[in-house]
DNA sequence: GTGAGACGGGTAAGCGCTTTCCAATGGAGG
DNA sequence: CCTCCATTGGAAAGCGCTTACCCGTCTCAC
């Protein structure tokens, strides 16, 4: 009888030593870059059998020996939500660059889980952690402090995307003045009323593009005839655009949606109540995720470029210098056809 | 002049047991699951002196010691995708719930980075690798089976979604009746040429669709007036159809896109041709991502429940005998406003 | 010719855990 | 009262890898 056909057992560094016919110590030197050079010879009789075995190093070893792992692990609440997958994308694509893992945990869209998910997280002691999921005010939440203050103590980076909150490093997202640049742009066009679609007060970005459009198109002269707070999710923005309308909303209002998630649910609230979008009840959103330019009016948007931040988030623990620098580009407001210019 | 502020390091096990006053043993046995009881008193102070260190456990070192690691790779071509997003959701919510964490790798939309991915995943000495992105044919190509063997050998389970490519479990994904039973449901709205989208010959989930749409669209005796391939994406299938429509669609044609993604492409370049979704141009796609009942008009579709479809690859690894037996829900045709019934 | 370095291979001491043994303790059964 | 066994804490041997050290061998300056 053969032994069970399953867990033969991968081959170890030892092996591979072995049958190179050299120690352990320079078969690791070889394979998994060292300050020491190896002889020619000895090199090529590891790799031949490093190769001939398909051998590939154990990481948690690896990382236990060394003291340090190569994982970044990424926080989102939803990794189906074209937001956080654009994001996590970046994040990705850049990790692989300078070799690193990527370990994505969902936080979901309650405030207590993530505190747990980073104390999940840390078991695995990573090189850094990303918060996308920005739901903190001005401070993390005790909890949470805590956890990311545990996770710097061991080495580790972490990194908080739009929202300053030491002792996490910052990657500050434009939400304010985009959202005001969005909001004047919209008043050029001649709108003066609008209403506002958010998530729950206290979450962060939400705050800061709601507070920005207000600001924006108050200096313009415009009118913020409503607030509403659900969630940053499509159904939430419907629902709350339902209730809009069975409250009336007079015909040339603007609808702004804190995420274009929610503003393409509000648009199907609308279009559902047989009113059209555009000339009868403009909406807008944020984000440009790629659906706004699909959805019909198109929406109009403020264009993060979302991978790019994933990217640059991770570099900033890298302390790649020469990205850390430059300021991260500009919003930029899209107008399309959901907002048309007012006679 | 105290310590570096970085790197404190994390607390350890044996920190934990001196400040209980208790062995290694112990301590282990009592944070880390084990078979062997441990008498209150000692559990306790145990459970008290972990609080007060804020200790967590160490994954690598515990993966070492036990042999066995506690994380799921999922292979996907884009994360930002809709549809693996989806998928990978519902992984992370079931490995959530299984204790298990998720990394996520992203191979792109070229075959060779499969391998390559997998064998960089190999390091991890992975519970389960979830490959989603099933560009192979019937067989996996061989670079990509060595390190499937290898993932095997090492103990580790291999789910592909939609193939089944053996030596990895299969989750099979019923592409090609889903398509024939759209197919069907068309030509039974009076459809009778159609345009096929899809991606590269070779790519095992574009061809089991365009084939069942074929076949169900020639058995109700409908008529295949064109295949063109391109990928699975947006701008594939909008670049497609602009050909296609520089070479001549008739009023009242039918176009199939390979997936929703490739579909809603489609459709931006019929409107960008004057022409008309719908009585003029009929769209369909497949999956049902959100973003399907968004657009206007609606994307006729087959609805794929994605998220299942990862929850289930990854209980699937688990030997959850609950689940592995029942077959996945029927994938079921959604008709909407882009495929209008025919006069 | 000799001594001082460089060079480069090997030995072995960890890294933070798990788990196998071993030993001490305390009941139960006779 | 003694034996036997079940119970449970601790000592120590790993898990697969890295890396300080050690120690021959060369090379070269003097």
């Amino acid at each position: 009888m053969t032994d069970s056909p399953t867990a033969r057992r991968a081959p170890t560094l030892d092996d591979v030593a072995r049958q190179a016919g050299v120690s352990l110590a320079t078969a690791s030197r070889v394979l998994n870059g060292s300050t020491r050079r190896v002889a020619d010879a000895y090199r090529d009789k590891v790799a031949a059998a490093a190769e001939s075995l398909g051998y590939s190093a154990n990481l948690s070893a690896q990382a236990t020996a060394r003291g340090t792992s190569a994982v970044v692990s990424l926080v989102v609440a939803d990794i189906a939500d074209p937001y956080f997958g654009q994001i996590a994308a970046g994040v990705a694509r850049e990790a692989s660059a300078a070799g690193l893992h990527v370990t994505i945990a969902v936080a979901g869209r309650d405030a207590e889980r993530e505190a747990d998910v980073v104390r999940m997280l840390r078991g695995q002691r990573p090189h850094t952690v990303i918060l996308a999921t920005s739901r903190a005010g001005d401070r993390l939440p005790p909890e949470l402090r805590r956890e990311v203050d545990a996770v710097i103590d061991a080495g580790g980076r972490v990194v908080a995307l739009g929202a300053d909150v030491a002792p996490a490093t910052a990657l500050p997202i434009a939400n304010g003045e985009g959202a005001a640049a969005l909001a004047r742009a919209l008043a050029r066009r001649g709108y003066a009323r609008a209403i506002l679609l958010g998530a729950a007060a206290g979450i962060r970005t939400s705050d800061d593009r709601l507070d920005g459009f207000r600001r924006g198109f108050e200096a313009a002269g415009g009118e913020i005839v409503g607030v509403r707070r659900g969630a940053f999710t499509r159904d939430a923005g419907e629902e709350q655009m339902r209730a809009a309308l069975r409250d009336g909303v007079a015909a040339g209002s603007l609808v702004f949606g804190v995420s274009d998630v929610v503003a393409i649910g509000a648009m199907a609230a609308v279009r559902a109540a047989n009113r059209t979008i555009g000339a009868d009840i403009a909406v807008a959103g944020f984000d440009d995720i790629p659906t706004a330019r699909d959805v019909t009016p198109g929406l109009s948007t403020v264009r993060l470029p979302l991978e790019e931040i994933g990217a640059r988030a991770l570099r900033l623990a890298l302390d790649d210098p020469s990205e850390s620098a430059g300021p991260l580009r500009e919003p930029e407001v899209v107008l399309r056809a959901s907002t048309p210019e007012r006679a």
